[in-house]
DNA sequence: TAATTAGTACGTACTAGTTAGTCCTAATCT
DNA sequence: AGATTAGGACTAACTAGTACGTACTAATTA
């Protein structure tokens, strides 16, 4: 592993756990165990490391989580979605919902006085909702779902309570909220 | 006005607008025009300032916001909820969405490393949710609402999506996601 | 030779919190 | 009534630590 991947590596894991602000540039070399010049080397600032961190987790998200399942044409629309659900709440789980959406907390701490990470920010939320929306036109056409449900007004309102779902379950420390709203939402899709 | 309270005044805002972390002392007390000595005459930290400030919010949204909506028996179940929404989505428009829900900025930024915090807003949204699920029961029994609907699930939904669509309208520095997402929240209730 | 890495000292700004003391009022004592 | 005391409100100056980022030398690697 290059010095460069061991920065990101550590910066990845803990940008997400304790928030930008509280991130320290000495933190992120001692744990990586490379010198601060060598860091400035690579990052010609931290702000400008955490931007590469957050494509990449974006870039992972999509990957990963998005294109293996509200995307994956293999699914129906309500497997897509219901497998979305599902590997959303396998992982909170994992961390024993500790640490919340990476996206949502990041948009939370700096969306009010940093444009750039904003509008990042932003853009992945609208392409993350599209996808939503896709499913569920489709679910629609294939009488998964309810027509009566607007699949633009639906996919917003689905991607805001996941996300305030996941906050929920944090604050109370409780799979919880994710895990049987996400359940709830499905139901209504059935049945709206 | 006191010096302590031109603390808690200042403090209460640029919590609010800086969150907890990016908030210091010094700035607390260059705007409320005290020195620093003063201020730990009257707080013994920063954290138990926040502690206050944060039992404050809760103490004037319950009185100002809550019981005049939720909790008012004056207006149908329905209506109860409609005011509540309009009442929320008025205060984000005046900021221009700009800095997010009090309660869940602080939930999000604190709630992994300060038990404190977290159990006193776990324990304030569980209080929330809780006026939110007898205002479904109610409209539920007064038929304003479909009986089809489960209130304490709904009221969980309701809340999550709440805490999302604030932090949605917050990243998009659009209310859309707000004002629409309720809107669509009571439609689905009464059909549900 | 050019890219990469280490080490380290430094600068500047900011952080929360402490110290030791002053000023003033109001109650208490003689 | 006058002296004494207690304590609330307040302050300037300071401590000790952390932050990001830079400067510079020197070694190593490809």
């Amino acid at each position: 592993m290059t010095n460069k991947e061991k920065i990101l590596k550590v910066a990845y894991k803990i940008i997400y756990e304790n928030g930008y602000n509280k991130t320290s540039v000495d933190e992120i070399i001692s744990k990586a165990k490379i010198s601060k010049s060598n860091f400035y080397y690579y990052f010609k600032s931290k702000e400008s490391l955490a931007i590469t961190v957050l494509d990449l987790r974006i870039e992972q998200y999509v990957n990963e989580i998005i294109n293996e399942t509200l995307t994956n044409n293999k699914l129906t629309p309500l497997k897509r979605l219901e497998s979305f659900y599902n590997k959303v709440v396998k992982f909170h789980k994992k961390n024993e919902c500790k640490y919340g959406c990476p996206f949502g907390n990041l948009a939370n701490e700096l969306s009010s006085k940093n444009h750039k990470f904003r509008k990042k920010l932003a853009a992945f939320f609208e392409q993350w909702r599209e996808k939503i929306e896709l499913c569920l036109k489709d679910g629609i056409e294939k009488k998964e779902f309810s027509d009566k449900c607007n699949p633009k007004l639906f996919s917003e309102i689905i991607l805001a309570h996941l996300e305030g779902a996941i906050l929920m379950s944090k604050t109370y420390k409780q799979i919880n909220p994710l895990e049987k709203g996400s359940k709830e939402i499905i139901k209504l899709l059935k049945a709206a």
